[in-house]
DNA sequence: TAGTATCA
DNA sequence: ATGA
């Protein structure tokens, strides 16, 4: 039962987060046919890598991107770039199957005409957790934030404007879409360590994609 | 402060 | 496991 938010409801399911952020149960599912090829040819043009943080940390989810613009951090600070600074050569395209899933993700959760020009992939190994931070390095924030979740099971935390706020413990499952935007959109958010386990299709890993309009 | 460790 |  551990990360079945929605247990044996067929139709679309829908969890609200806030006014505008919800949880889309499973509805990446039907998507993933084309999804899961074209992660692997983004995946060999650009390898995931474990990035730097400006205070010199090692952050213990691996990413890489793909689309027009990829976020990317080091000691200097957190930036969008049009290059993968590893190879010099621009970021992989955004597959066409990425961008109708998060597209269609958006408009089931209210925001129509969402066009993302960014997608950063995050690869968690058993361990490996994102600490709460908000995602405030795109150019405006009227776009909102679409994130997809593969593979192992994981819990979300979904704070609130300030850093100290209480943040709400939401399970997340293979298929799963956490959309967040409007006056949600700034909200701090962040992965709990990911627990030791065996996913059927992606094995001892989740992975994340999170759709963005950086530019 | 997109991190980690330690200690209650 | 959870929070300081």
């Amino acid at each position: 039962m551990s990360g079945q938010l929605f247990p044996q409801d067929p139709t679309p399911r829908r969890l609200a987060l806030g006014p505008q952020a919800c949880v889309l149960g499973g509805f990446a599912l039907p998507h993933l046919g084309g999804v899961m090829p074209a992660l692997q040819a983004v995946l060999d043009a650009a390898p995931l890598r474990h990035l730097v943080t400006p205070g010199g940390f090692t952050m213990s989810v691996a990413m890489s991107n793909c689309g027009a613009l990829g976020w990317t951090s080091d000691r200097r600070g957190y930036r969008y770039t049009r290059d993968d600074p590893d190879s010099g050569r621009p970021w992989p395209d955004m597959p066409a199957a990425f961008e109708r899933l998060a597209t269609a993700a958006a408009a089931e959760a209210g925001f129509d005409g969402f066009v993302p020009d960014a997608c950063l992939i995050n690869r968690y190994a058993p361990g490996a957790r994102l600490s709460l931070h908000q995602d405030r390095d795109e150019r405006d924030f009227d776009a909102p934030i679409v994130s997809v979740s593969l593979g192992l099971p994981a819990t979300f935390l979904f704070g609130g404007l300030a850093r100290a706020d209480k943040a709400a413990r939401v399970p997340l499952a293979h298929g799963d879409v956490v959309v967040w935007g409007g006056v949600d959109r700034l909200r701090h958010h962040g992965v709990l360590p990911l627990k030791d386990g065996e996913h059927p299709q992606l094995g001892a890993q989740r992975i994340n994609f999170t759709f963005r309009k950086a530019g």
